[in-house]
Order: C-alpha cells, then structure tokens, then sequence
DNA sequence: GTAAAACCTCAAGCTAACTTTAGGTCAACA
DNA sequence: TGTTGACCTAAAGTTAGCTTGAGGTTTTAC
C-alpha cells in the first residue's frame, strides 16, 4: 500500500511519477542529468526520499521561469547534502531565481521600449534598427552602405 | 564591385550573409523554411533583392523577443507579395510581436510576484506551490497526502 | 504459482535552429 | 589559362530536454 511507502519514506519511481506530474522517463532522465538522486533496492529499482518531490517542483517552477536545467542543477546544488533542506534552504534558491527572473523582465522591457520606437520610425532595418543593433554594429564591408540604405 | 551589385539590386549570398551578419548556412535554411526567396543566375548561384536584409533584420528582432521562427514565418506572411514592403507594412509587423511582448512580460511578472510569495512562505512544494501549480493539481492518485505533505 | 504490472538499461528518435562536412561547380582575377 | 575563392547540394552533426522502443527482470496480486 501506499500508506507503507510513505512511512518506510522510500518512494518507487511510478509513485513518484505519478505524484509530481513528470513521466518515469523524466525522472530517469533527471537523474542522469544529475538533478535528483536515488537509491536501489535489492531488485535494482530506484528507492527516493520524499524530499524529491519538493525538488521536482522546484525544478519544474524553476523551468517555468525560463531557466535552464544546467543553471537549475548549480543552484541545486547550494542546498546542503547532509540534511532534508529546510524552508529557508528552498526560500534561499526562489531568491536566486526571482533575480534571474527580474533581468529577464527588465531586459523584454527595454526590448519593448525600442519596439515602439520601431512603430512609429518603421525603422526596422539591419543597419539602423534599435532592436536588432545594441552596438550600432553594420557588417564589415562598408562599402555602397548609403545605396543600400536607401533601399 | 559591390557598388554595381547595388545598382542591379541583386545581391550574392556571401554578400548578403556579410551584411546582415548571419552565415550563408543560415540563408540556406531560412530559404529552405520559406522565410526568405531568391531566384538563382545562369550558374545556379543565388540573388537576392535588397530588402531581404530588412527582412532577415526583422527576423532576428522577432528571435530576440522569443519569437520561434514558425510564427515570424506566419507573421511575415502577411506582407504584401507583389509590391516591396512599406515602412507600414513593417510596422504591422513590429505591433503584432508588440503585443506578444507585452504578453510575455505580463506573464513573467505574474511569476515574478508569485515567486515573491513563495520567498515568504517557502511553500514550494509540488502539491501547494503557486508557482507550479497553476490549477491546484495534484497526481491521480490521492491516497497518503496528507502524510507527504508532513514531509 | 503464475500472469500482469512495474521496473531496468541502453540506444535511438524527436523538435528547434542551426552548423559542419563532403564532394563538386562557378566566377574572378592575374 | 589557371588557380583561388565563392557557391552549390545533400546529409549528418549539435544542444536542450525529453520520449520511445526493445528486450529483459522484479514485484505484486489473485
């Protein structure tokens, strides 16, 4: 019975599959990827702490918020080996990712900002377009640029 | 020279590739993908028309905005086909990845202050982070949640 | 005890957006 | 005229993040 599983607190991969909404693939998957752990039993299969469904949410929410699963495993890594993380351990990497997620927006802001510019020069062009040009970067033959400007 | 490739407004893929600062592959696959056209000479080589570089500009301004090119390719679509494209028609263009943009911003602001509360609560669990948990779901089977949650 | 369900590994497949490689043709210039 | 450099096609390779498939073992349930 489940009720076993939960108080041994030594999850099968199907439980929880099933649980955290990811295929027994992922879960696999993750693991060889080095973002979650586990142990066999004496038939081979993957035994898991609980806390690894805390961890596939926070993998998950983390993913969500656009950032990769290299980036999600360095930050995974911060949590301490020795002890089930705490509140404070999880809060800590939510901060981590909530910076990450403040510069994506003030970067897609900025990007707005000079779309709109575009809407009203219809400027959109290699050479002069805000958006495409952070470094008013034209390619390296310069020659006949005003011809094609004009284009 | 480049000057006579300017006035005969047909432009060589090396050319176009130096340009607009992508590589002749990435010509070759946008053509394949139908984003771009050319025609070929009498040595199969292809030409392009000047305002391909616009248009490989407004391709990569709508990759920045994390458009995919499935949808620029939409999008571009709806430029006019007989007639070279307007500094209107272009604008279209930008308002239509506009609004996406102010999409997406909104979403990642509305992650942004769910995962502000989560740094309260250090909730994130899989069965009660706002962040994960959009519909309040929970795996199919329910049985020993409540001893997970404990965990 | 036996059959179905769950699990295992390893390899290959998938999508996006390209890049690289290989083998051959065309164009430009001295 | 010859030799570079630019160009051609088709296929395979690349990275991320998984999924699917094949073939075999273990666990569970009746």
């Amino acid at each position: 019975m489940s009720d076993k599983k939960l108080i041994d607190a030594n999850l099968a991969v199907g439980f929880v599959a099933k649980r955290s909404g990811v295929k027994v693939s992922t879960l696999h998957f993750y693991e060889s990827k080095g973002l979650i752990r586990s142990w066999r039993n004496n038939g081979n299969q993957r035994r898991y702490k609980p806390d690894v469904l805390r961890r596939i949410a926070v993998i998950k929410a983390a993913q969500t918020m656009g950032i990769t699963l290299e980036d999600i495993k360095q930050t995974l890594g911060t949590l301490p080996e020795q002890r089930t993380p705490t509140k404070q351990d999880w809060a800590a990497l939510s901060k981590v990712w909530q910076t990450q997620l403040d510069e994506r927006i003030q970067y897609m802001q900025r990007l707005r900002e000079r779309v709109n510019g575009c809407i009203g020069c219809g400027c959109l062009s290699m050479a002069k377009c805000p958006i495409y040009n952070k470094d008013d970067y034209l390619g390296e033959e310069h020659s006949g640029a005003v011809l094609l400007e004009r284009e």
